[in-house]
DNA sequence: CGTAGGGTTGAGCGAAATCAAATATAGTGG
DNA sequence: CCACTATATTTGATTTCGCTCAACCCTACG
């Protein structure tokens, strides 16, 4: 999974607006894959700031541990997302970042990053792909504050299955998920305890068939429609204006 | 309060980074002042995406209506904050932004934008603008998460303390803050009935004096450091290595 | 002086946390 | 291939934080 297949890029190429020097440089940000163990450690908090990577394969989640011993885990990272935009402009390490089982990813350098910003598009892409991102978070705050542990956990699955199959991860409705119940209760803000309960009832009202890693969602729009689930900050294009805007 | 007074530009600026055409460009974004009233609606959820904003008085928030009759609140925008941006990249808004008090904005183009872009300082400047109101909100995601009300509204109003510190608003700890607890309640997710007697807490404890909009508190650091708040997110200055980038 | 929009206080309830114990299941080395 | 171990998951019992409902109070303002 590479940076020019994500949605964003996808937009901005077939809108015309990326040349060949253009796809060039997207493409040279992946020339040294990395080869990560599971549970290994991209960057902890406070950290100095010096790189980002492409997830390439495997899992990848950002996270706090917090002062009263539990952890908050903000984003789970798939193949072919950004890790680190967050902490661009800043000095250090806002998140720790590790890996959740075995993968490849692809660090480059905030130098690597300053050249895609001489080019207005890539600019433009590097911000559309921060903004999906605190999108996603957003929704996130959104059943964090205001729903129940069901329509949390419910959303979450059904973001997951969303973001998976635009990385063509899906098949038959089922897909490969490394979460343990503790991960996920670390990101929902709720007990893992709870999260195995709630499981059991999205089991019992067949929504949900969960074998360890695996993952099948017998009927995925039932979950969406249950929690209307608005998936345009996940599936929406690129604005077309944006090739007008890029020619001028 | 200007965009070219923020933390971010400010960072820029003096490490040489700007030009006197990005200081142009940036001010070229503040000449159009639209007057707003109290409760004034910018924009509604799901409306085509075609500008932002700066605030140059007043206060604004960003905002959801949730299925379940009640309302998300995501940001409070402070003089000299960018509105919108979260949406760049998307056609239509992720959500509604109003007024809380009357003030001044300064709407601007995407073609304004995107004439930024053409200048990496100011590309750079946005992505670190954006990246830093990410950083705020996923802050508000772990006290969501994890912490007690308490520790949340704490956090909250030393948060709300730092930014207006920063713009010059506050002055013997003491500021002016147009939020009735209904939005306290609505921003932290929890109910107006609780943010009361959170309230009262704090009073008791000396730690939060508050008369209608107006808040002191007697030891600002007492706060924080009930809550360890990690103030890198909000203070921290811009890499120094940016201006070395920028100039290659 | 009356009213309306905040804010405060009390009582009862419920969702989810915590604590604790019992079961899987995957991996490991022998 | 099996026994053993560590890690996940499930289930039950109890507690707690914060919600809801309801009444009441305050104060700014027409």
């Amino acid at each position: 999974m590479s940076l020019i297949d994500t949605e964003v890029m996808r937009g901005l190429n077939t809108q015309g607006a990326l040349s060949h020097e253009d796809k060039a440089l997207l493409l040279g940000l992946e020339l040294t894959p990395r080869y990560m163990s599971a549970s290994e450690v991209l960057w902890q908090e406070r950290e100095d700031t010096d790189q980002f990577c492409v997830v390439k394969e495997g899992w990848a989640y950002s996270y706090r541990n917090l002062k009263n011993g539990s952890k908050q885990i903000f984003n789970f990272y798939l193949p072919g997302d950004i890790i680190g935009i967050r902490d661009f402009g800043f000095t250090r390490r806002l998140t720790s970042v590790a890996m959740i089982n075995k993968g490849v990813i692809c660090p480059f350098s905030y130098q690597q990053l300053f050249e895609l910003f001489g080019r207005s598009s890539l600019a433009v892409g590097i911000v559309a792909t921060a903004t999906r991102q605190q999108a996603q978070l957003s929704e996130r705050l959104i059943y964090l504050g205001k729903y129940s542990a069901y329509e949390q956990l419910t959303h979450f699955l059904y973001e997951i299955y969303l973001r998976l199959k635009r990385i063509k991860a899906v098949e038959n409705n089922s897909f490969f998920m490394p979460l343990t119940q503790e991960l996920i209760s670390d990101a929902l803000g709720m007990s893992s305890v709870h999260v195995s309960r709630t499981f059991s009832m999205l089991r019992e009202e067949g929504l949900v068939i969960r074998k360890r890693q695996h993952v099948m969602l017998p009927d995925p729009e039932a979950l969406a429609r249950l929690v209307e689930f608005n998936d345009s900050y996940i599936d929406e294009f690129l604005p077309p204006s944006f090739s007008e805007l890029l020619k001028s």
